[in-house]
DNA sequence: TGCAAATCCTACCGGCGAGTAAGATATCAA
DNA sequence: TTGATATCTTACTCGCCGGTAGGATTTGCA
């Protein structure tokens, strides 16, 4: 008897009748199965599986949905667009490149602690057909280049040190990214301060040596955690 | 017509005459189910595709294994190995704290750059059993308390600023683990420079602002990239 | 040389899971 | 009220894959 995450209820009572509603419905078939698709993985987690939680059958499933390789691509989807949004407002801002990595990773962090952001990481694109693959690929890709800019305005404005800006890239990626493989929402840490230490550790490890003043400022802290609220 | 990896070729060629080499073939077996394993993944790797790669039928496989699960498990062991060695001769040098995590980051990325090194980090356990998952899970947290140790040392000996060694130890983990998703051995990135980068920023960001002499200091590289060499 | 063990093959089983056919029932707009 | 449509079900198909039965062939030691 598999327990019951509490947060699938309402989708699950969504189902109940039959009154009409697509996209509501659409919606709760995304949310169910980003859930599972967490918990066990894509390929553990059958059409059935996810229909049983909602309370229906397997085709109604496709009712909504082509094939379960459109769920996966409107789940990556829903995820990549959290993670463009947040990057649109960080290089909006006028602050020095250091301070805009700091607050993109506070950002970063709250998104992924979320279903959607976490599944962009953890949910392998191997699974999926070769042109879908493609596509997903191209938007990490573009993810991944706008973090370098980023980082590179931090060069050019002098309060990152000199660094092959596509190997930082990674390391900060990886480093947070790796969040999605041990963190669990509602577990016993606290996010707010595993924000803090990230962003303390590696912006200190960006900083150029120089200007101390900027590398353990509390301004950055302070913006970066504001955004984590 | 799938690509045939070069390196795979001898494994082959192991198997085509019918001389007894039970250990050989065995570890041939290893060999390049992993790789497989790394390209496609577990789940889409049959009995079949190992087989076929080696030049012999399936039935012929489980002579050596007695199932699939057996063939993912032995080579997480043989990776855990690697780390468990190489931790063990971190911890028997006498240096101070910060210095132990440069030369441990170093020798875990030129681990990372090595088929069974990224199979421990790459493959999902979450498709073994119970037991063998249990397990697997078990060597993972000895060896992230055994890097948590070593981080507090150097707080304890002051070269490392305080902090949560548990967070620190998944930041630090995390930012190399990450390389076992883009970093391709044979690729053009260097693995010199990827490791000096790592260690610079990485060891700077953990690195009390009060010694700033050991921070971004060559005594730590020199250390650390000697054992990448 | 003979023979026990090792190596490997052909031919199968059984289960799982994606996806479909065909139709029943409920909803809602007119 | 009445159809057109949306929703959902039962009952399948079909291919893939892990694993096995049973036997053929080779190897290397005594």
């Amino acid at each position: 008897m598999p327990r019951q995450s509490a947060a699938l209820q309402p989708h699950r009572r969504l189902f109940a009748d039959r009154r009409r509603n697509p996209d509501g419905k659409r919606e709760a078939v995304l949310h169910t199965a980003v859930r599972m698709f967490l918990e066990r993985s894509y390929a553990h987690t059958s059409m059935d599986d996810v229909a049983t939680q909602l309370n229906i059958t397997k085709p109604a499933l496709y009712h909504y949905f082509r094939n379960k390789e459109e769920i996966l691509v409107e789940i990556y989807q829903l995820g990549t667009d959290l993670i463009d949004g947040m990057l649109d407002s960080i290089e909006a801002a006028e602050k020095p490149g250091l301070v805009k990595v700091a607050d993109f990773l506070a950002a970063y962090i709250r998104i992924i602690s979320g279903d959607f952001g976490r599944a962009v990481i953890r949910l392998d694109d191997r699974e999926l057909s070769k042109p879908a693959r493609k596509a997903i690929r191209a938007r990490n890709r573009a993810i991944d280049h706008r973090l370098r800019a980023i980082i590179e305005d931090g060069m050019a404005d002098g309060s990152i040190a000199r660094c092959d800006p596509k190997i930082a890239a990674f390391i900060l990626a990886g480093a947070v990214n790796w969040m999605a493989s041990w963190y669990e929402p509602g577990g016993p840490m606290d996010i707010h301060s595993i924000t803090q230490q990230y962003v303390r550790l590696l912006s200190t490890g960006l900083s150029r040596d120089e200007n101390p003043g900027l590398t353990p400022a509390l301004p950055i802290e302070a913006a970066a955690l504001r955004l984590v609220e």
